[in-house]
DNA sequence: CGGCATCATGACAACGTTGTCAACAATTCG
DNA sequence: CGAATTGTTGACAACGTTGTCATGATGCCG
């Protein structure tokens, strides 16, 4: 019998194992064990199947399979990110090794600050069948969250700053917030800049600290005292950004240059140095940190710390994925937790220091 | 022996319906039953299955449900867009829906130029099993790719704009551009602009045209010729922005306001603006159409035409959902396309129009 | 009061896959 | 040369759920 139909319309009642079998002439048996590639299978049984598999455009069943083997090929990424830009490049990270390995992916936007969180991330593997999770910041830098999921024997891979100790036994990718941050600081210094304000970012997030911490570093190493009054805590968000730089505007002797923990209170430095009437860079430099699109597309264009996010998204990824297709075994090649460093970029929100600008007091 | 652990880290083994029969004393059947709300379970029955299944924290398991009923719980999001805060107001409206009516969101970013992009949707829906596809712009608008969903007998709502005629059939949540794009012509009119500048979105989009229109519309209305000069095609994008009020500004006789088509684009003027020197919007007006979080972050900040995005969203998943739900049997509630209408928000970024300024030639 | 819907419930098969175990052939070893 | 080992394959059960159909109980009508 022929063909019936052109392929493209034809609703295809999809292939089962059992059609490939019985093309292949061998047992479901044989078949699955081609599709996942044990051994043990004959060179010439193996080539008919895949022919017959091919042939039929074969496609296993997700659910079947993770029914029967109660293993799941689903991942979650699990993030409270307000920042548009940087969620969008890590689910875009995630889906591209997701895509390249077969998994599928469960987003999963949540409150970093709800207290049952533990439990509901638990429920939602359980009930989605989560085969592992990929945790960004601020959740993955929370050990008691951490703990508790390693404890229900969750699978994860967390993507956190330097300072959360990549070698606390838990697999991570890690980016150095430290040293990006002492690049920015001394890109500043080096423009001759001796007042350099500092906002923080969220106290939940451990890449606040670590900022910091790159900011004192470069300013204690050139000779740089600290002046508690150019530091202004606060959140990741243009409105603290924003109140920050007002606060710092209006002291009697104010920063010739703010650095903001990231693009979003850069941008809020900005709008209020142009309410001030400033000139950006002439009267006041601003950096910010991360490069999202919109450090490119203000006005001037934002000096800041491109870290590369789709980059650090895959490679989390690919460990989790590793680690769940060996179970147990170790994995020689991913077992290893990576770290990133994010890199400066000079664009023109940052420039040499007025002359006559006051410095110190 | 001891217990050895506290509850909290003991791995529960999960209910299945098996735990939940035996403990209400019924058959599996009854519990499937109440479970999918089926008529024909006494109330008593109910009531005390209901009980057994808080006491075990039951949840059905997905994969074996979609396995034997052929159906699915989860929905697939189709977009391809380069604007971050677009998708990610949709996906969290999207899927806001899905976690009130316990479906899964399978995510799919994909390039809607590709010419396979037909079959890669079929591919899709077929190998993750997805129940249904929320497809947004531009996807949503290319009927023969509509068609061809249809045709494969895909379950679809659509997020377009209102140009794409909601009455063709296939369902729909639409989004009357035309009109808010009149609404902030009108805005700058009123303001004295006589020569408004308009910067195109993207052609692929129907939304372009559809908001060029509503710009056409406004200056007919107040008798205002129009100046082909000042038009300028483009992308949705902060760089096309850029270029072509680069272009307008050059004019031996400028716009004293420019529409841009979206933010991104009206970021882009700003820029440029910014970048020729002029003080918006004392010299020059600038809106927008969208609303996303940096229309405020900007400085001025934009006037732009807000669209609920995560609303839309919403209500896109609502209908569809009901739709996969009633399966064939009209949802008396969400039959109907809906539309949404985007509304004006003035901020710093228009102004009156410069006294002195020439208006025509 | 007999017959016939209607309702509530349960027994059982089926969905497509993988795990277990046994069967058998080919090879190696004592 | 027989026994043990290895390698390749298949028969069958099981995963947790829902669809089909059968069962018995109840109510209604003539």
């Amino acid at each position: 019998m022929r063909e019936m139909k052109p392929d493209t319309t034809t609703r295809r009642r999809s292939a089962t194992i059992k059609d490939v079998a019985k093309r292949a002439k061998v047992s479901l048996k044989t078949v699955s064990r081609v599709v996942n590639s044990e051994p043990s299978v004959l060179e010439a049984t193996r080539k008919r199947v895949e022919r017959a598999i091919a042939e039929l455009n074969y496609q296993p069943d997700l659910s079947a399979r993770s029914l029967r083997s109660a293993k799941s090929y689903t991942i979650g990424m699990v993030y409270d990110n307000p920042n548009a830009y940087y969620v969008i490049a890590m689910q875009n990270g995630v889906l591209s090794v997701c895509r390249a390995t077969g998994f599928d992916l469960n987003i999963h936007p949540c409150d970093s600050n709800s207290p049952g969180l533990a439990e509901e991330l638990c429920e939602l593997v359980q009930r989605s069948r989560l085969a592992g999770l990929v945790l960004a910041p601020p959740m993955s830098e929370r050990m008691e969250l951490i703990e508790f999921l390693a404890a229900n024997k969750i699978k994860f891979v967390r993507i956190i700053s330097a300072a959360a100790d990549p070698r606390d036994g838990f697999p991570c990718v890690f980016v150095d917030d430290r040293d990006a941050a002492y690049a920015v600081t001394e890109h500043l210094i080096q423009l001759g800049h001796q007042r350099v304000g500092f906002l923080w970012g969220g106290k939940a997030h451990r890449s606040s600290p670590e900022r910091y911490q790159g900011y004192e570093d470069a300013l204690r190493h050139y000779g740089i005292t600290l002046d508690k009054a150019l530091i202004v805590e606060g959140d990741y968000s243009f409105d603290d950004g924003f109140r920050g730089a007002r606060k710092l505007l209006a002291l009697r002797n104010p920063p010739t240059a703010i650095f903001g923990s990231n693009d979003e209170i850069a941008a809020g430095v900005l709008a209020a140095a142009k309410a001030a009437n400033l000139n950006v860079p002439y009267d006041l430099s601003i950096a910010g940190f991360e490069d999202s699109p919109f450090s490119r597309q203000c006005w001037p264009a934002l000096t800041t710390a491109a870290q590369a996010t789709g980059d650090i998204a895959r490679r989390a990824t690919e460990r989790l994925i590793a680690e769940l297709r060996h179970h147990g075994r170790h994995a020689e090649d991913s077992a290893e937790n990576v770290g990133f460093s994010p890199t400066l970029v000079i664009r023109g929100s940052t420039g040499p220091v007025k002359p006559g600008a006051a410095q110190g007091k």
